[in-house]
DNA sequence: TATTTCAACGGATTATAGTCCGTGGACAGA
DNA sequence: TCTGTCCACGGACTATAATCCGTTGAAATA
């Protein structure tokens, strides 16, 4: 993987989905577990350590309760 | 690789893709080229074979002229 | 001080995204 | 026809997403 930064995408992908579980009341941990993927890789996702596929952003977006289209609205913004 | 479709998301995604590149005039090869991802590849997302990455999602949508949040959008409401 | 909770981070492995190169079929134009 | 263009589809390979399991450190609480 890219254990160093991806890229810009991915770090603001990263920290906006950090803002939103934080804010939802999850630890990473309780987070990953709900959504069905490993404690470490969220940690990576959150950090910009990963290029996510279309099928975890589907299931992240979907934990967050938003649309794929309001999540990427929301780091396009950056309004967290 | 999932050779034959992935999912549901994936199928969404990749029609709509199809649609608008062909919107653009351009031809799977082309566009391929353009974006600088291999073209039997692009034939697979198109298809609803490939879960894609963030990186590459970014790719396609800069080259489709979008914001990542509107090619969502379009694919949330099937407009295309 | 000791204990618990959480996030950062790492190494090693497995699963799969993405590449490379080729074939065949449909279709349009010469 | 035949020639060129475009797409569907495949196999084999390489790169990397994603998993699994562990350690460390910070901060809060008892």
């Amino acid at each position: 993987m890219g254990r160093i930064s991806v890229g810009e995408p991915e770090r603001k992908f990263g920290s906006v989905v950090k803002k939103l579980r934080e804010a939802k009341g999850f630890t990473q941990e309780s987070f990953a577990y709900h959504i069905g993927i490993d404690r470490s890789y969220q940690g990576r996702i959150e950090r910009g350590e990963a290029s996510v596929t279309l099928h975890k952003i589907g299931l992240i977006a979907k934990s967050l309760g938003l649309a794929k289209s309001e999540l990427f609205k929301k780091i396009e913004d950056n309004e967290s």
